[in-house]
DNA sequence: AATGAATGAGTTTTCATTCAT
DNA sequence: GATGAATGAAAACTCATTCAT
């Protein structure tokens, strides 16, 4: 006799919101393939059956997955307003901004971790991340042009190459930490190790930018 | 029953290497979790049981992966003689080096990825590993100290940062394109993307690097 | 929170209904352990708990449409007025009655074939079937009289048999027409097709029935 | 640890055909979507997943249930050698035949039954079937002929048509015995009622084929 | 009377691993 | 050394049914 026990919380929104939760800890830890159903109805305090009520199946929950991480940093890249500053402060913002997301936000470094061991086949299936993440260039896009009218920054950067490279400055370190750490035997998550890693990557990339005084 | 089936090999390196570079492939494909015993089984042209005689279990298979990949790529790095060069064409060197490995073998970035995905589990259970690392930083070390000594390179820069840097411009890139791609509508595969990158990358490095004038 | 949802039908009758009729074409369509709860729900435009709150279960929901799919031929053949023909006529009649009603009706022939392979379990739940069918056994036993009186049928015949061999001759050409179709690589479906049918069931009984003239 | 426990028989023949026969059985009593892999399993006297490691899913296990069924109601026919015989004689034996075939393999009738449900197509995906059902009805064809140019049968007979009906006036009264029992409150299954209905179907179909004489 | 969210038990399918030959 | 048939445990997914609103 199916059905009885335990209170139901009879919340729609809070349900899918608990599940998608739980669903995010679970891929992000152990991947997509490594993740367990039957663990993410666990974490969310639902069952498995309401998995596949409110997500179809493991796959559409992970896209589900994907589309609110990206919305996530999306939204956070947006409190930025880096237009309302100086370029030079605009990029350093960009830069540790990115940075602290990263590190707030593990779970969002490993999700994508993940979707690239699958080409990309999960966020190819959504519409919604492209338009969103096209608007943080245009924005970089500008900060670039004001600072070369200033003669502060050189001119021919593509926004897109500078970007991925402030991206990829900082995930390497962090994504890798575990891996460098063991290769190089020195340990990369002390707070010391952060601190400096923020300064070479601001260095690095302001001594690329900035036209020599 | 005789002539009943296939001509065996009786070649014991042979089968060890054939059923490594199986793994190599599946696992790099795939990820740990992702990875079927049975596929590398049939890409190997051996069979299950022989996985399990020359390599323990899947796990243990999957560590000799590792180590047999970062073998790899340290033996191709030492056959630079970064040392052999002038600092500034030594650091051009090392960029394009670790650009074109990483075009070259993207089961090595896969794999890599992977492994964060486990905390570097696996990595750390090989003892090898570590110490060819290592000489790799010595060697940036010391094309530091020359460039510094020449006036061509700024100080204080930190060997392990530069290389973690260095990668990761490239790795970023590379193993996120079809997630970057995807997201930013823009096809970063082609080779005139390729080439621009490889150029963005050395000038950020060479425009930190480097002392004006 | 007014205005909600869908406004409701409150209409005890034709819900009662609506559930019977979509019950009827998913269990016809898949049989009983293939139909789906949830799909008769969409079907009747109503929805899950409706089903439990008027048929107790799958299976009385199950055995309320097999009772309505033999009250509704049965009050067809009753519309048939057998008596009022000619012996010759009435076996007609009844031959392309039976062809016409099975071509009509397909999900009778599916629910009945379904019901076979529970060896007649909800059937004989029923009480009400068995009365009504065997007034048509008496009708034709009286036909068969009639003929035989006028020396146009052969005696001997059983009223039971005769009717059974109607239907099956029926029957198997029609439930079986993708599987023979199928297997003898011949499409038994077309109109064509179905005329050459009646005209040989029709033969075959009269062949048997009448004597020679 | 999974793979120790009882003996094992390593006879893959044997396993192959274990597995067929129990799956016949199950999918004979309880149709495709009420048949259970697990008990099949057990019947078997292997398990679940030799079903899979032998048949690719339920689905596939079932055509070759379905193939297996039609082939051997195919080696039957072929012994029965009916072109040895008097024409009248064949048919006798054709129609007796089919009736003591279907008494003696119900499991054949419930298959079909199954299989009408699922419109036949398990058995489209099989290309074996065909071709041998063919030559039956080319037998039959031969026997008409020459029943013709003995002046016993009349002419114009389809032999398809013919087999259909011989057919169905088996099938109909043994697949629906179940249910026409209840229905006409006569219990059809009986010894006596058995012999009496291959009487009247074959006075039915001589009684069509034959010519007054 | 109507709704649809919630659930436990079950169903198909997959998997790493082992054993007989 | 080599092979592939065999297996238990667990995975994803489904289903009839019930409960709160």
């Amino acid at each position: 006799m199916p059905g009885k026990s335990k209170p139901q919380t009879r919340n729609k929104e809070r349900t899918r919101f608990l599940i998608l939760a739980a669903a995010t800890e679970e891929f992000a830890e152990k991947g997509f393939a490594g993740a367990r159903i039957e663990r993410i109805a666990e974490l969310s305090g639902s069952n498995k059956r309401m998995l596949y009520y409110y997500y179809r199946n493991k796959e559409d929950l992970f896209v589900a997955v994907m589309e609110n991480a990206y919305k996530t940093i999306r939204d956070a890249e947006s409190e930025l307003h880096l237009l309302d500053f100086h370029p030079v402060e605009a990029i350093r913002s960009l830069i540790s901004f990115t940075w602290d997301y990263y590190i707030h936000h593990p779970e969002f470094l490993r999700l994508l971790n993940t979707e690239n061991l699958y080409h990309a086949e999960h966020i190819k299936q959504s519409k919604n991340i492209g338009f969103y993440n096209s608007k943080l260039i245009d924005t970089l896009n500008e900060i670039l042009i004001r600072g070369q009218n200033e003669k502060l920054f050189r001119g021919g950067v593509d926004p897109l190459q500078l970007y991925i490279s402030i991206a990829g400055l900082s995930y390497f370190y962090l994504s890798n930490n575990d891996t460098l750490s063991a290769v190089f035997c020195r340990d990369l998550s002390t707070p010391k190790a952060k601190v400096e890693r923020l300064q070479h990557m601001t260095d690095i990339v302001l001594g690329y930018l900035m036209l020599a005084g």
